[in-house]
DNA sequence: GTCTATAATAGGATAGAC
DNA sequence: GTCTATCCTATTATAGAC
């Protein structure tokens, strides 16, 4: 429409102011819970007024879907690293649904955002859904991976294990956060049940007669 | 302190009062959510200014600590009938958690009080607790009675066994909730899975060579 | 882009008459 | 126990000056 250059530089100071509200809203949430985040904290922290938000997000339920779409993304980035490019292993599997779980606990302000529905009027747009909805494919890719590499049974339902364990990831996030909040990953009364429920699940969608965590007693 | 006969009339007529406004605030957090629960709402439906709601309850997290603590109480009681009196089975172990499931996802009004921390400033009383506290013991001693009978391991962690047993089913509770909340029960995308996640719980902590649900393939 | 000012509303909670 | 009246605070959001 016009010059590109200024444009650009607009749009790019733009977008860090935004940024900045965003770390400040997390702040927030941090401190009062999602359901606690408010214009006016966010304004006061930030030095300006309230007004001043409505220059770069239309309302508060903008503000949540930004979030929302942040928390699954940096997610996402996290799942992406721990990946890697090797070969699919038991203990890759461990080490995945590990980063994801410990994602999720030390980051008590998103959390709650993603995995629950605390805010009454906000449900998430399809732009701020698509990096979950991206994490879910990869995680389903790599399911088949584990298939194809013999991890899970050859005649494995890859949804029906992709829902499961989603399941357990998610039951052990929601337990740890709602009854042991303060806990750190390595040592939560539930987190620390990952190892179990991780081969709970394996066993269940693995091969017939792979060898179990806990096959080899007495 | 003096005639008790119309004294336990007033109490009898107020804690029906109270029954009350616990109905009406249960309706209006299924409309609004947990979070969309506000003291103004409540007294509109039942056709009484605000001021008169704060004869029964001194504030509004009162009112949330008594929805909270109404919940377990009713699903306490749910699960009190659903152990029965019988033997332990392996099909009971899935008919409890089933009922529990079933409850929860029935009740989208409650269920996110008591098992996520939605609510701001509030955290549930000691009182609030107690039928929360009294179906964990229940469940503890339970899964002691599945030991002893032969379901579980003798050598299993019941202290574990229980936290990955409420792992799973916050777990399936969760998804089900936060992703799929319409669903009923008998059809959901989430709670069809619980014959699965119980079938590997009960494989991981069961004795060695219990047959599990799918040992016997082709 | 930020401000002042203000709307318009709603929130929880209390005092005191009836 | 319920009401009216009111308080105080906070909320989201908009209009218009700078």
């Amino acid at each position: 429409m016009s010059a590109p250059a200024p444009l650009d530089r607009r749009q790019r100071r733009r977008q860090e102011s935004i940024e900045q509200v965003l770390d400040v809203a997390v702040d927030v949430m941090a401190d009062q819970g999602v359901g606690g985040l408010t214009v006016g904290e966010v304004a006061r922290r930030m030095g300006i007024r309230p007004p001043s938000l409505y220059v770069y997000f239309d309302s508060k339920n903008a503000l949540y879907d930004a979030l929302f779409e942040r928390g699954w993304r940096e997610l996402l980035e996290v799942m992406r690293e721990a990946r890697g490019t090797g070969e699919v292993t038991t203990e890759l599997v461990v080490d995945l649904q590990s980063s994801f779980v410990r994602w999720a606990v030390g980051h008590p302000a998103y959390a709650p955002l993603m995995f629950w529905r605390p805010v009454p009027g906000f449900s998430p747009s399809q732009r701020a859904y698509a990096p979950a909805v991206e994490l879910a494919a990869l995680t389903l890719q790599f399911l088949a991976e584990c298939r194809d590499a013999g991890l899970l049974a050859a005649e494995v339902d890859l949804d029906l294990a992709f829902r499961t364990l989603t399941v357990v990831g998610s039951g052990v996030i929601t337990q740890q956060l709602a009854n042991a909040p303060g806990e750190p990953f390595e040592t939560g009364t539930f987190t620390s049940t990952l190892p179990d429920v991780v081969a709970m699940w394996l066993a269940h969608h693995g091969g017939p007669r792979l060898p179990s965590v806990r096959s080899r007693r007495d």
